[in-house]
DNA sequence: CCTTGACTTGGAGTTAACTCCAGGTGTTAC
DNA sequence: GTAACACCTGGAGTTAACTCCAAGTCAAGG
């Protein structure tokens, strides 16, 4: 699969595929005789774990250390298991806070539409007094 | 409140306190006469909403255009609910991604787990083959 | 054969949101 | 009164994560 395949299979751009392969996030990709990017399916599925990874906002030196040591093999299961629980942990606290935040904007906007109905109805009641026909 | 105290009890850094003011965030916070900043209660309630819309990743750019509304008084209602409500919806949607990577991440230690524990069992087996005493 | 378009590289530029710094002033403790 | 400390300003520097660019290579269509 050509490298602009996969940009927009999974909407990321081909700039930034490249430049995760170039810091070592992805390891390096097949190539044609020509030297054109050839991602398999195993390649694939790493692209697929980045992007939900990166979409939750963990940070791309964790993902590379995390890459680096499955790369290393089996001795790694811990360490890897580690970093996981950590990274877990973080992304659970975040959105805590921001379910919290969440709530407030809940709040606020209905005390907005509040407000905006209040406005609405002394608009009706101004047209009554006009009498209107 | 003095910059100093507002930091600590917020957690924001003064540098970030003063920044938020010249941007245009904070409104002009009032002085002392020989220039310190004296942060009153208003001055403290923004600073929490800010804190608060910044943890859960609001655009900086956002909150300065919703406090200028603020600023500008009731005719402005409702662009501001509007700028919520979008805001809301981003928010809401970043979190469902993030449940997406937390389940997979929840998902991957289950893996790590189950592999660790296997190793452990075989560990014990060989133990058991070399007849401890 | 030549043009068009997708791909390549190394390196520079961008963006958001701080964060730090130098140089200066004012207040407090001894 | 002087040393230490918190505060001030304008402006420069930093960080993460891209994003763009120039200059070059290659395959396919007319």
């Amino acid at each position: 699969m050509k490298i602009s395949e996969v940009s927009e299979q999974y909407d990321i751009s081909a700039d930034t595929l490249r430049y995760y392969e170039r810091i070592g996030l992805l390891p390096p990709v097949n190539r044609s005789e020509s030297g054109i990017r050839d991602f398999n399916e195993l390649d694939l599925g790493r692209v697929d774990f980045i992007k939900c990874m990166r979409n939750a906002g963990l940070p791309v030196e964790v993902l590379i250390e995390y890459m680096d040591l499955v790369h290393q093999g089996d001795s790694t299961v811990e360490a890897r298991k580690e970093i996981l629980v950590e990274q877990r942990d973080l992304l659970a606290a975040r959105m805590e806070e921001m379910q919290k935040t969440l709530d407030r904007l809940n709040y606020k906007i209905d005390v907005y539409e509040k407000a905006l109905l209040k406005k609405e109805q002394e608009m009706v009641q101004v047209e009554d007094l006009m009498g209107g026909d």
